[in-house]
DNA sequence: TATCGCGTTAGAATTAGTCTATACTTCGCA
DNA sequence: TGCGAAGTATAGACTAATTCTAACGCGATA
């Protein structure tokens, strides 16, 4: 992904690209991953970035309300976030930790009851709790 | 629930019935539903009991290791202890963060890819996020 | 140049959860 | 009945992810 292309991104996401927006976004939105604040913060420090802790974790938050991002919320000690932003499923190793996408092409849920009454939905999600055998 | 199938359920699952934990039990095992540690030790203290935070932790984690109670991992910003235990689903308001069930008999997911090399499924759970409409 | 809006920042504050050190209970056994 | 070991409970210190606050930077605009 070019820098024009993350720049691209962001402007389709109403993000104003100022350089920390685009030092996070290089680093998440490289290729399909699951990232953590403390993930990203010290991927920008190998990387000599000096973007500070406020701003990464105001960034993660403007770009998951904006779309660009998604959150995943499987570990209860940390927010991961998702570069993948289409629908999709997941493996979660529990004594790992790690989270593996499953495109949601081919997967068909039936029998789901109606949704509770005045609501809409906003995602459907499977996850695969896995350990080793 | 009557206190003699509380001390039933804990034995059946290998919990030595203290007071402190008959107590727990009775305040989350009393119904199905989705409570915090926070909320378990609000109720406790409500009730006039007098069990330390770190008991309550303490159990928590007891009951969920001894599939007593399911953690439900949701909600990025605090445990939530699920007192129905057999397979099931959820809707997820983002709105309220309330939680509700979706009993398992009547869904079918098909498509689903074999899981990773080495691993085995310790569960599958649907995640349906709602807000109002 | 002065002002404004927006973004960034260091570091303090918050808070769920864990840990540590100590005390209490229970129970097997002399 | 007395005693030590194992198991359990507890207060309070601690950890760490995240949020907040208050100040600062900085380009655009008047
Ligand atoms: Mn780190
Ligand atoms: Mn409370
Ligand atoms: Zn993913
Ligand atoms: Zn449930």
């Amino acid at each position: 992904m070019s820098r024009q292309d993350i720049l691209n991104r962001l402007r389709e996401h109403d993000v104003s690209p100022t350089s920390q927006r685009i030092e996070v976004a290089e680093v998440l939105l490289s290729r399909p991953q699951h990232l953590s604040a403390d993930q990203i913060i010290d991927r920008l420090n190998e990387l000599g970035s000096r973007v500070s802790k406020a701003t990464v974790y105001n960034t993660l938050k403007l770009f998951s309300k904006n779309g660009l991002v998604k959150e995943c919320n499987v570990d209860p000690s940390r927010r991961y976030y998702d570069s993948t932003t289409h629908a999709h499923h997941h493996f979660y190793n529990v004594e790992t930790g790690e989270l593996t996408d499953i495109p949601e092409d081919r997967v068909t849920i039936m029998g789901l009851p109606r949704l509770p009454n005045g609501t809409e939905r906003e995602s459907v999600e499977i996850l695969i709790k896995i350990k080793s055998s």
